[in-house]
DNA sequence: CATGAATGAGATTTCATTCAT
DNA sequence: AATGAATGAAATCTCATTCAT
């Protein structure tokens, strides 16, 4: 959360600085991304930053932030048509919408992924707050509605299947953006989707009744 | 690969000095290890660590040999059954095994987890040689061979197949790793295994013809 | 060549870091000076050395082109004259003016002096770009006009003859730096600049047809 | 001066030691030559080579003794017949004796020069004990002996003739050492003594009368 | 608000020398 | 006499953060 400073910032001014943060902290873990980098790309004094906010942390938080709102953009969607759908064209859908984020939007993505993968969970809650974990509710939510609809076999541990859900949700993005790192760059998302495609097959026959 | 003068030491100190390079890289990235603490820690002189391993690099190296060898003894039984088990017989072996060596070697399994998540490439292939993806293509080979035995449908991809089973193991591990961090350390072990449980009949009934 | 942050710097303490340097330089080979100790002795932070200077090398090379810079001074005059003068009277007024520069700047003449020992050829193309060999071109060149305008013999080889005054040179420089150390310093300029005329005398007869 | 320890050792190892020592200090200056290589190199412990030798310097000093030895074997032939032979035609042996001493021992001419090199006068006092100037001294007793003979001309300053000498000298051998880097090693002998004669010629009108 | 110089702790690494065995 | 493990000071370099202007 940025102290009010960095909000009387000309937009233009404020753009400049988040997308040199992210280009920063893309490139590198939270630890190891460079403050005065930052700084001297975004042509403005490493003091200035500390006047936008508290600290590495801080802005490393905002960015995290950023990045989850704009990958709720791409979810909304679908969401919105929760009801219409059955489990597994949502999760199709979802996944989907996942990979197109992460290719339109690397740099963001690549470091959501790299920070689910940090080690110290004290940091990732102080990062977060608390709302770790939210995916996967949603996902036990969806489960057990279709369980309710009689979509999915009784017998799935709901918890279990939501992290299921989820795991290999992060596994494909992580996937995306090894390939993209690669610079096959487009290794062409049909070809993508395809694979995603499989994996649900072999889901949807586990999960469904 | 340490320098001959390591072997040379008791093996007291040996393992007084792995331990401690174990605690450090299991508490931190290998960047973010320290080599001046792990030396402080097992109360020996920096300098002597360099007369031991050629630098932080080779040390790390040879902690990640260590894990790899500890937990193939876990794994190499189940191997051994290879031929007398239906595949998913085997990867409740095989998940339970890792579970096992998790709970028995935390700090191992979190370096060895810490690894497979480095974003560079390039250093991962340095320290392991060249055998990444080990792990994977022996799934490969199992979903082959069931099936060609009509254990498995045909119209499952085994890339894809070999890919989940992969990646929901070393979820998994991390899961055990996290809820051991907040020491409910002993959240027991039937507990887990039931869950194992739980994913792998979702997924086997995926699987299964 | 320093970052900007240097010019930032009062004059004063530039000088003062300058100063410094060329005082640890001077008393060892670049190899050996230690930025610690000019850190300490300029009574900055250490780290504040590389907020001016890339490295140990960068701050070296902003010496050494000190070093040149100021030397040329003193035999810009020289050089002007070229056109009037016959070759050993300029020769005689490049070591005289070469002298006047050690003794007046015995630490910078003592380092450049030291570079051009340095073995290492890559470090010194490194430092200096490519314009090493500068010195012995130009005296090829005045041997060449010499002996169009018959004041020099057409038997004397360029190149050799070019070596020899080049490197008598330096041999002069050193040899009153030697002096300088044993603190006879002023062993006095008369003395010097005898002798120059003594060697000059000597190759004069060499030269001359 | 090694210890008495260092004469009671096998000639062999004695020679595989002063091999190693002329290897690694011939390829770095004293400061940075490194024992522990030399032993490691060697075969031997490190804690041996200080049975042998007081420190660094001391088997420093011994190496720097035995090449102003071998080559004083390349010399002597010349200096006995130092009576017959005209003050040019001694000097131009003595060249020529040296450069051969580089071709045929280039470590040791490289250390040997790179000593002279030394800037630190207090350690090479250190390493010589008095016999600086050595060389000096005889090339001086050799234009005396030729003034007297009526071969040189009496105008001409002894001591500074002698420097000269003495200068060009190790000018040579320091080009034949920096070619023979670039590994143009045999740039023919004769060529260089080509070298050399065209350079006597410009001194000998010099210096005769 | 903006600046950017200053800091200083801490990182990795090197190496001559000592000393117990 | 031989060994080689142990030492520890010193080297270069990095960087988040502070603070005076």
């Amino acid at each position: 959360m940025p102290k009010k400073t960095f909000y009387n910032l000309s937009e233009e001014k404020r753009n400049i600085i988040i997308e040199t943060a992210i280009d920063e902290f893309a490139s590198d873990s939270f630890k190891n991304a460079s403050i005065s980098k930052i700084a001297e790309r975004a042509g403005i004094a490493k003091g200035s930053l500390y006047q936008y906010f508290i600290d590495k942390k801080d802005l490393y938080k905002h960015i995290i932030e950023i990045s989850g709102n704009k990958k709720l953009e791409y979810l909304t969607d679908c969401i919105a048509r929760i009801e219409g759908l059955k489990l597994f064209e949502l999760i199709r859908e979802l996944y989907k919408q996942g990979i197109l984020f992460t290719i339109e939007n690397p740099k963001l993505a690549s470091i959501t992924n790299n920070f689910l993968k940090e080690t110290d969970t004290r940091f990732k809650e102080e990062i977060l707050g608390t709302n770790m974990e939210k995916s996967n509710q949603f996902f036990e939510m969806l489960i057990e509605k279709s369980k309710q609809k009689g979509e999915v076999k009784n017998e799935i541990d709901t918890k279990v299947g939501a992290y299921i859900i989820t795991h290999l949700n992060t596994a494909i993005v992580d996937q995306v953006l090894n390939h993209m790192e690669f610079s096959e760059i487009l290794l062409n998302q049909e070809e993508l989707l395809d694979k995603v495609d499989k994996m649900l097959f072999i889901l949807e026959s586990g999960f469904n009744s």
